[in-house]
DNA sequence: CAGCATCTGTACGGTGCCGTACAGACCGAG
DNA sequence: CTCGGTCTGTACGGCACCGTACAGATGCTG
């Protein structure tokens, strides 16, 4: 038997950063086999079509934004706080955050990854409920401290607009100071 | 002369459509004339090449955004209160609002792009001051709310989450009245 | 109504990508 | 070393889109 130069994982690899860069658009075969400095040749042992590498991305991108970080987090343990709060970090890092962008445009346009996105999203609001949770105030105090958070995560790549003298990481150093982490009236 | 069926605003209003619904890659000449009704015969009349036509679609959006929100705010008149907040209605009209996150997507690769959006969120945040200001405790709180309501405007329908028994709805007038509006403590 | 500038349809060559076919390179097993 | 399955390079047909060329339709204008 050869052994393969250009195992199936390297594919998926190689379309999670197009997809990264680009958009799903820019998953191309043939320009995936470029920057793997291969011919497409083998692409096809792999996979039936286009189609099915996309969706294998997809279910890749979902497992390393759920599971993976899931388990992560619960190896290393710690209190609610702490878990939720490395939860964050994984799943906005270098490498996931650009993915997550590409795949949110991606679901303006498709219904099936929407669905996925949904899945995803609401996992992560969940893990956000419990870091919030113990300075809210109440139900809607914390329900509405998740979506702001998650919305500034989000948005915060998205937006280009300058703040005068402070830097972007001031302004959100003081929204996470004043008004996500700023503890509710009335709570010890 | 021969009167033209397809003027120039129709290839660019077209374009407009096509870019909110698909990316810019979906802005394609063939794909557009179909879409009109049309062949394609015309087009290269008005526009050097796709490329100059995109240029043109982001004239119009920069302008639609800015300079044509702008004047109908002030046309309509009213206090600083009044004028922010009809200009993020304007802003965020169902013509507009997939335009603009089409175009955040955009900038996201290109820097020509990245730039004009620059300059438009910059006007933006500059309305939205105004609108924040008299509640706001000092000029950090304020940068901060106004980061944070354009990142939950812009969040919004990126985002596929649940709220439980909250709809969406719910949740942002739960943010607009407790974390964007309420007044700062010590204000009159 | 005739002339003419303008707009439009059609046809074409070029390019890039998809998916298929197949010959040959490669490497482990025996 | 030889065999055999697996992977890879190359070549091909098909398709969609870009941009060009040009003939003909169209409807002002004089």
């Amino acid at each position: 038997m050869a052994v393969a130069r250009t195992p199936r994982h390297r594919w998926v690899d190689a379309a999670l950063l197009a997809l990264a860069e680009g958009g799903p658009e820019a998953v191309q075969i043939e320009s995936l086999a470029r920057s793997l400095g291969v011919s497409k040749g083998g692409f096809y042992g792999y996979f039936d079509d286009r189609r099915a590498l996309l969706t294998e991305v997809l279910d890749t991108w979902e497992s390393r934004s759920t599971e993976r970080v899931l388990a992560q987090v619960e190896e290393e343990g710690g209190d609610a706080m702490r878990k939720a709060r490395r939860a964050a970090d994984l799943t906005f890092s270098t490498e996931l955050r650009p993915i997550d962008l590409a795949v949110r445009d991606w679901a303006r346009r498709d219904a099936g990854v929407a669905e996925r996105l949904r899945r995803v999203d609401n996992q992560r609001i969940a893990y956000l409920r419990e870091l919030l949770a113990p300075v809210s105030a109440d139900a809607e105090d914390l329900e509405a401290r998740c979506l702001v958070a998650f919305s500034v995560a989000i948005a915060d790549r998205l937006i280009a607009a300058d703040h005068g003298i402070r830097s972007r990481a001031d302004v959100l150093d003081a929204i996470n100071r004043r008004q996500l982490f700023a503890r509710a009236p009335g709570r010890p």
